[in-house]
RNA sequence: GGUCCUGUGGCCGAGUGGUUAGGCAGAGCUCUGCAAAAGCUCGUACAGCGGUUCGAACCCGCUCGGGACCUCCA
């Protein structure tokens, strides 16, 4: 079996994967700022890494996932009135701003639980962790890489390039950031443009405040990623991810920090999620074009033609590399939605083959075939985490089991051995690593009794070739999102919306 | 302006220098009381122009288009 190969944001190729302990992953990966509700945009990088969290635990690592909940503000924009993010809705709310942050850490983790994402084993909090994070710039400032001004701290990037490539991981040049031509309010205090603030010193009537030895104040946009990754993981971790968007200068900064604090890089292998788009542009604040989730499941947002179930996003989201941006589009949800039906109902149809042993394949061109498209599976896992290609072969699967399924191939056309492994395959791949469910098909025990009874009557009506009630039946069951399909043998299976 | 990414059939999207990605939609056929489902078959796409090569969607160059980051952002 091929080796585990990730692409390295930091050295910008495919490296073979090889974890500083045996046998076991620490993996950090930038959580959410729940100072407003998820959108689209958020789903993905956390279902891509919560599969690639599972593929490693897959793999027999132990793996320990830290992700942060960042829910102290940061400012709004620099250099603009440095106004706690948090803080400032809250006024607007009139809600506390721990009770924002409750809000939407609930909503996030309600978020999670529907995209089928498992826990990180930590989650900590920036608010959790202020004493860490005084500690670590108290770190930085005797080291001689920040200064103080007016209560506020910052990095000096200047000093800091001297020594080490500041810049690397987003492919900054050094001297572009220090001469920058921006035009920033409230630069005054930094040595150059291109430092960036540990601690801040606020105003009076900022509410969220914590007493540092440089006055009050809140920490710095990215030394809560510094001062949590650190404890949890320790000095060099293995795995470092997040979306691409905070390459820079979120993840150059955290670099910064931790490398003069620990006298080390702090993440071996930097990963790094693409966009979703919607007509072409990143989905996000900025643009003013996010779908947040709940109107994404309800379908209540004027781009969106109707709601969209939690998996179907999770199985957009994966039929695309990580990589790669994806364009948000109502026939794009859609195609995925039926894709993932179809899947899933072959799924579920193999679970429940049961026939005589074949130790032979009657067909062996097909036999190699089916055993061929599983063991590829592996690989494509391995080439950086490639769900897309696992999709596609899953599905090249789906006519083999449906013609079984339909007599239109004898079940002795693979061996029993073959036929096997395809079952666990499936579960494998589609339950337990792309963390796909089929919840939602709808199977509790009394609307089933209530559809065995319908589908009793229509049969027996058919019976009596009284057409009109047996079609009555199955259109009024599909005007409510029933479809009735009836099968070779005479059974009748039937799909919920 | 700087750095980087990208342009694939109606839509979404994989992609290795030579062989079918896949999904959805569409067409035909089979099955069927009808329908649906399912099965089989099909379109032969790779922004444009050059170049390298026996051979390029995949390598190089140019042109045009789109995007990300450079500021909080997944």
């Amino acid at each position: 079996m091929s080796e585990l190969k990730v692409y390295n944001s930091y050295t910008r190729q495919k490296e073979v994967f090889r974890p500083i302990t045996p046998g076991h992953v620490g993996m950090y990966v930038c959580g959410p700022t729940v100072s407003g509700e998820s959108h689209l945009g958020h789903a993905r990088p956390y279902i891509t890494f919560d599969v690639i969290y599972r593929y490693l635990m897959h793999l027999g690592y132990k793996v320990r996932y830290v992700r942060n909940i960042t829910d102290a503000g940061h400012f709004e924009e620099e250099g603009r009135a440095a106004e706690d993010k948090i803080s400032k809705k809250a006024v607007l709310e009139k809600l506390e701003p721990m009770e924002l942050v409750q809000k939407y850490t609930n909503l996030f983790h309600w978020a999670m639980k529907e995209l089928n994402n498992l826990e990180p084993s930590i989650e900590p909090t920036a608010t959790g962790h202020i004493v860490e994070q005084i500690d670590m710039i108290k770190k930085i400032i005797a080291d001689g890489y920040a200064y103080e001004v007016n209560g506020s701290v910052y990095f000096d990037v200047k000093k800091y390039s001297e020594n080490y490539p500041y810049g690397k991981l987003s492919g900054r040049i050094v001297d572009d950031l220090l001469e920058t031509t921006r035009a920033l309010e409230g630069q005054e205090e930094k040595r150059n443009k291109g430092d960036f603030a540990l601690w801040k010193a606020v105003p009076p009537q900022h509410i969220m405040r914590w007493t540092s030895p440089w006055g009050q104040g809140f920490p710095g946009w990215h030394i809560e990623c510094s001062a949590m990754s650190t404890k949890y993981l320790g000095t060099e971790f293995d795995i470092h991810g997040g979306g691409m968007d905070l390459l820079f200068p979120h993840h150059e900064s955290e670099i910064a920090q931790s490398t003069i604090c620990n006298k080390h890089s702090p993440a071996r292998y930097w990963i790094h999620n693409n966009m979703i788009t919607v007509n072409g542009r990143k989905m996000g604040k900025s643009y003013n074009n996010q779908i947040r989730l709940t109107e994404m499941f309800s379908g209540s947002h004027p781009l969106l033609a109707k709601g969209y179930s939690p998996m179907t996003i999770r199985f957009f989201i994966l039929q695309t590399h990580y990589r790669s941006t994806l364009d948000f589009g109502n026939e794009a949800l859609q195609a995925a939605e039926k894709g993932l039906r179809r899947l899933w109902e072959a799924y579920e149809l193999l679970k429940k083959f049961s026939f005589d042993e074949f130790p032979e394949a009657k067909n062996k061109e097909l036999d190699a075939k089916v055993v061929a498209l599983l063991t590829d599976l592996d690989d494509f896992m391995n080439d950086d985490f490639n769900t897309a290609k696992v999709l596609a072969n899953l599905f090249e699967l789906v006519p083999v089991i449906n013609s079984i399924h339909d007599k239109h191939q004898s079940p002795d056309v693979i061996s029993t051995a073959t036929l096997n492994m395809m079952k666990n395959y499936f579960t494998t791949y589609l339950e337990n690593i792309l963390g796909l469910t089929g919840d939602h098909y709808g199977d509790n025990g009394k609307l089933s009794g209530v559809m065995n009874l319908l589908i009793e009557l229509r049969k027996e009506a058919r019976a009596k070739k009284d057409y009109a009630t047996s079609d009555k039946i199955r259109n009024q069951l599909q005007q409510l999102g029933i479809l009735l399909k009836d099968e070779k043998d005479g059974n009748v299976s039937y799909s919920i919306e």
